[in-house]
DNA sequence: TACTCATTTAGATAGTTACGAAAATGATAT
DNA sequence: ATATCATTTTCGTAACTATCTAAATGAGTA
């Protein structure tokens, strides 16, 4: 769920880029230094973003959103093997967006917190207005 | 860009899931009603996310934020090729949310609205919180 | 026209992801 | 103990993604 990193990235200098000064050097630089106070948190950003670029996993969390649920409801909820789910249910918890209780041998599943579905309501609300 | 769906994903049936019931039939069925409410917009939220579940593309968004930039800046800002920088503009663009200004040979992006930038940095708050 | 250069597109490749199938785990019940 | 069953984990596979390299496009200029 990590942001892929080419290992043999080469570092590319600014001559690499463009051979003439088709840029504005100065530009350049105010933006990255306005970009270095935000960029320490955009990877995790971006893998918050990815964690819910997934339908599967957007469901499950409106499903969560009306009530805790076990595996196997959600998997039906969602018409999925209980497999895939407890997979996605897995992503979803390690992030911190999902508790769970078990409960014999049933596992049940719930929001961590409202503010995440929040977002997502605020979110697809943005999202209609935009289309 | 959208989702990915397995071409022979068989479909699931109940009884496939589980064989006995350890799922609570009606409140499945309850849940599926509200979600389907829903669900017609949930792919293409997934596909918002998935756009933005990237480091270089929410890199993009926040150096736009400050200005309109041609793509040679934006890579110099992103320290990568012109190349990789024009295919993540065309992305950003082609879901509505750069708009783009043919100068000459130079080509200048800037955000397509506000809100875009505005549901980033909320969602970046709600993060911080969370943590 | 021929040249230069910013940008875009095409092709190749390494890495990531979502799923089903099947095995493993862990808890209850007989 | 053995069986049963919900859940989790492992593994393999098909699909997708981000980047590079290299070629193509398109606009300005000598």
């Amino acid at each position: 769920m990590s942001n892929p990193v080419k290992t043999s990235s080469p570092k590319i200098s600014p001559s690499e880029i463009c051979k003439t000064p088709c840029f504005d050097q100065d530009k350049v630089a105010a933006i990255k230094a306005m970009l270095s106070t935000e960029e320490e948190r955009l990877p995790e950003l971006a893998d918050f973003y990815k964690l819910l670029g997934n339908t599967t996993r957007l469901k499950i969390l409106f499903a969560l959103g009306e009530s805790e649920l076990c595996v196997c409801d959600i998997a039906h909820v969602l018409e999925l093997s209980t497999a895939a789910t407890s997979h996605q249910l897995k992503s979803l918890r390690q992030q911190g967006w999902l508790r769970k209780r078990d409960d014999g041998k049933m596992v049940y599943y719930r929001l961590h917190s409202v503010d995440l579905l929040k977002a997502l309501k605020g979110d697809l609300e943005m999202l209609k207005q935009h289309s």
